[in-house]
DNA sequence: CTAGTTTACGGAATCGATTGCATGATAAAT
DNA sequence: ATTTATCATGCAATCGATTCCGTAAACTAG
């Protein structure tokens, strides 16, 4: 009824509608007084041109999927900040989902994209994602993907990563020079990149140090709050209790801080802790978290650029299939001090 | 190229356009032979019907703008969660916004719905918003329009907030009966409605017990999280230091928190402190924060499910213009200990 | 057995913006 | 003055799914 479109428009200028169109979009064939008082009107009467009109005929929905495996946690957040900053200068939409670390969900959300109904998708898997049949389907459409903090190797595209390794080792370097000799490593899923990486460093640090190791030193912990804890608790009261931890994320991290609150154990006297965390308020737990802080907001930030410039310029070749590497960054605090 | 569309499935069935959409859509006068072969061809190439068109023609996009002013803040992400686990099941998609507490940023990012590229909007309006007027454009172009939390009074919608007075006055009570003669309200801006309610509570709660109040007791904060902690430790180790603080957000409390670590004062003993918070670490920090939450996730629900009612049926009424009360909890822990 | 009804489907218009092609008008060139 | 080039604009097709309208065939009723 009160439809402003570009045949109203039209009307009401007596003119047709693809010179309305032209005019809008600064065509080189319309003449200059035309073009003004075309937008003089548009203006007026506030016309926004359809978005679904536009992108049926465009083939571009100026739409970016985002998916994340969990929306309560600072760095999804503040990564997405960093897309949204960049994105919507351009005037693309960001879509948001949570595959609450669930390949099945991830699955049936890549799924609704597969339509043409975003442009691109940014994504950090959930630590199940194992099989990549439903991401491979993405690259066959040739829907344009990247990958960040948690990759998927095995599909040729960009991705970006912080030093996982490095902080790793130096996490545990940290702890040992702290005077730990038994340094537990928590990981939510060996299926998550990040957790391998991180894994991986900490094992070297300990080889480099000549200091003990044993597979259960590695603990693998589950998505439930209250089974982490209490699976943190347990260990805590148990003989083989660690006088280290490495957490390699951060509810990780939470659930053990939880765990020790039940014990009368205390950080860092009888148990030093270093997580991977972008909490912003590690300083002010008790005690303050030493942390691996990645830059979320830039990674954010890289992620939009590379895509904006694969979307809006013309002839761009495919993303190039490569890792780049943001550098994290060590806190270093109470809970780990010697 | 690779296009599979309903021109492509009906002539590869012999079918025309119109057959294989009603197949699809069981409409009733199909056979059901027919449907059969349509769907089975359908599943078969992976058919997905696309949106643009579909939204063209219907006049609906199945699509939800959230309006957030703070990404890095677990109550928005709760709620967020709360809405994508009720729209997404009937087929929604969410796109998420940040307003960034900023009016001006909050106009542009409704300019870009009045198009019909949202179905309706769930929103928490940002502190500065004081001119509405580009709130009431959404409601001229009939708009579902959903607030939350921080509500907009002057626009006839349903609005879900929490016992906001009540819980002030609580708070307020709970510090005074912790022995506080001289309690400070914290708040980010007069002009959210969530600050102000809570405020009323809190001077209701001084008057019935007779304690003194002064009007720069209470403490507008800005944006900028230095110059929170800076304002904070000035106040602080002013002559005219408060003995409790009540903060009307999470933020403020850990500016506050941040600022207590600069001076040498002891909470509770010297400060005792409540704040409004969603955190689920408050009983993890230094020492454990006394919080007011918000069932975050349940306001969630609640929004999508009545705007899943408004959308998915059809002949409803207009939202109606009412306030919907979800209790907040008060968690006491050691920053107001007595 | 015919008239009327139902069933099952096809044709074509539609949603709103864009764009290839056509055309009328004006200016420049011969 | 006639031709050619240039400019500004209109017409109509297009994107993909839906739906109003129409109709051949099958079926029912009298």
């Amino acid at each position: 009824m009160n439809e402003i479109n570009i045949k109203y428009l039209a009307e009401r200028l007596k003119m047709s509608p693809s010179t309305v169109s032209r005019a809008l979009n600064d065509s080189y064939e319309i003449s200059e007084p035309t073009k003004i008082k075309v937008k003089a009107l548009a203006k007026e009467l506030n016309y926004q041109p359809n978005p679904y009109a536009r992108s049926l005929r465009n083939h571009k929905s100026k739409t970016i999927a985002v998916i994340i495996p969990e929306r309560i946690n600072n760095f999804f957040s503040q990564v997405i900040d960093g897309i949204e900053d960049i994105t919507q200068e351009l005037g693309y939409h960001l879509l948001v989902y949570n595959s609450h670390e669930d390949v099945e969900k991830e699955r049936k959300i890549i799924s609704f994209l597969l339509n043409g109904r975003v442009d691109a998708i940014v994504m950090s898997v959930s630590s199940q994602t194992s099989t990549i049949d439903h991401l491979e389907m993405l690259h066959q459409k040739d829907i344009p993907l990247i990958f960040f903090d948690r990759i998927c190797q095995e599909i040729p595209t960009t991705k970006f990563i912080t030093n996982d390794y490095e902080t790793g080792y130096q996490a545990a370097v940290h702890l040992i020079e702290g005077g730990c000799k038994k340094i537990f490593f928590l990981l939510l899923s060996k299926e998550i990149s990040i957790g391998r990486e991180r894994l991986k460093g900490y094992r070297q640090a300990l080889m480099d140090h000549n200091l003990p190791f044993a597979e259960d030193w590695v603990i693998q912990c589950s998505q439930s709050e209250e089974a982490n804890i209490q699976q943190m608790t347990a260990l805590l009261y148990s003989m083989e209790r660690p006088d280290g931890i490495l957490a390699s994320v951060e509810k990780l991290a939470i659930a053990t801080y939880h765990a020790i609150r039940k014990t009368k154990l205390r950080i860092p006297q009888d148990l030093k802790m270093v997580s991977f965390s972008n909490m912003r308020i590690a300083e002010l737990l008790n005690p303050p978290l030493t942390t691996i802080s990645q830059p979320a907001y830039e990674i954010g930030l890289e992620c939009a650029k590379l895509l904006m410039k694969k979307l809006t310029r013309k002839n761009q070749p495919d993303l190039e299939n490569k890792v780049i590497v943001l550098p994290s960054k060590i806190h270093i605090r109470e809970s780990s001090k010697g």
